[in-house]
DNA sequence: TTCCGACAGTGGGGTCGCAAT
DNA sequence: ATTGCGACCCCACTATCGGAA
């Protein structure tokens, strides 16, 4: 019987290109919304964000629903999102959550369970940990779920969550013991989105940095405008950012590209023509029409900018 | 000696609340 | 009424440093 401890790190995961090989990892959808994690001591529940930000009185309607579970005491470790009409998990949506005037239902899909009962499990494998997770939830609730673990050939899970529109798959090694930290025996496998965008123009850099912000990016639409769709500022070293820089001085322009209505939410802002090409990973396309954790891949020397459109519609999702 | 993990710094989209305009 | 800012959430990535391997 040890005490519960008052604070706690999540444990967290590493991006990988591909899966490992090997039958020794277990498999859960990778959701997308907020890791929470949830402290409940003698019926009371306390719900921290991965900072260690206490968020109990903005989930009031999630924390009642904990108690009512009646879950042994202990820390629950899980991610809280909310569903769109087609249920899966929209990080936009859970945003608006928030809203108190316009609620929506939050699920907590729990993974894991680093303390239980006066236990320390952290030491115990990670399917010692969910066996024991699955037995204290039982069926859980609505808002309560256990996050199963999914059956089947990982290449196949990952064309799966890929073709629904998931955001990925969550890798685990079976026997991993629980560390606050990022870890080598969780593994992000994404589904991410490439394409080539057309350099509309460029940010000053601030601080440290050289070369320059970040790049803003248009795709070009039916009728031929240049449209934008967001800044990539990652994936670029120094000296590349210096190199870049270079090339868009010399072919820096007074005439914005983008429609003139276009509002660019940035400082120190500088238009070029639009005839360089970069090629952007990024997670997804948000509502609002832009481009949601991008990164910055390559230049494309061998395609001409006036060919660039959006690749997938921003509707499915 | 080399490598890994932690931290700080820079950049992104988005929401909310609050203060300044 | 609008705009700007910081604090949160999600994140990718680079650069640096100290300690583990």
């Amino acid at each position: 019987m040890i005490a519960l401890p008052a604070t706690l790190k999540p444990e967290l995961a590493t991006l990988v290109a591909r899966p490992p090989a090997g039958d020794d990892w277990l498999y859960e959808i990778k959701f997308d919304g907020y890791r929470l994690l949830a402290r409940i001591e003698r019926k009371a529940a306390q719900l921290f964000t991965r900072n260690g930000n206490d968020w109990t009185a903005r989930l009031r309607p999630l924390e009642k629903e904990l108690r009512a579970l009646k879950l042994p005491d202990g820390w629950y470790d899980g991610e809280i999102v909310v569903l769109n009409d087609e249920g899966k998990p929209s990080f936009n949506l859970l945003q608006l959550a928030f809203d108190v005037s316009k609620p929506r239902s939050i699920i907590y899909y729990l993974f894991d369970v680093p303390y239980c009962a006066g236990e320390d499990l952290r030491g115990l494998p990670l399917i010692e940990r969910r066996a024991r997770l699955a037995d204290v939830l039982g069926d859980g609730s609505d808002a309560v779920r256990f996050s199963a673990a999914l059956d089947g050939d990982i290449h196949d899970l990952i064309g799966s969550a890929c073709e629904l529109g998931l955001e990925g798959i969550i890798g685990k090694r079976k026997g991993s013991r629980y560390v606050s930290r990022r870890s080598d025996d969780w593994i992000k496998l994404k589904c991410s989105l490439r394409q080539e965008f057309v350099i509309g123009g460029f940010t000053d850099p601030e601080g440290s940095r050289s070369g320059f912000g970040s790049l803003l990016l248009g795709v070009f639409d039916k009728a031929g405008e240049l449209q934008y769709v967001g800044n990539v500022g990652t994936g670029f070293d120094t000296e590349l950012l210096v190199d870049l820089r270079a090339k868009l001085d010399s072919i820096e322009t007074t005439k914005k590209p983008f429609p003139a209505s276009t509002k660019i939410p940035k400082k120190g802002v500088h238009w070029v023509e639009p005839k360089m090409v970069a090629e952007v990973s990024f997670g997804e396309w948000t509502p609002s029409g832009h481009i949601r954790h991008s990164t910055f891949r390559g230049l494309r020397a061998d395609k001409p900018a006036r060919q660039i459109r959006r690749e997938k519609p921003s509707s499915s999702r």
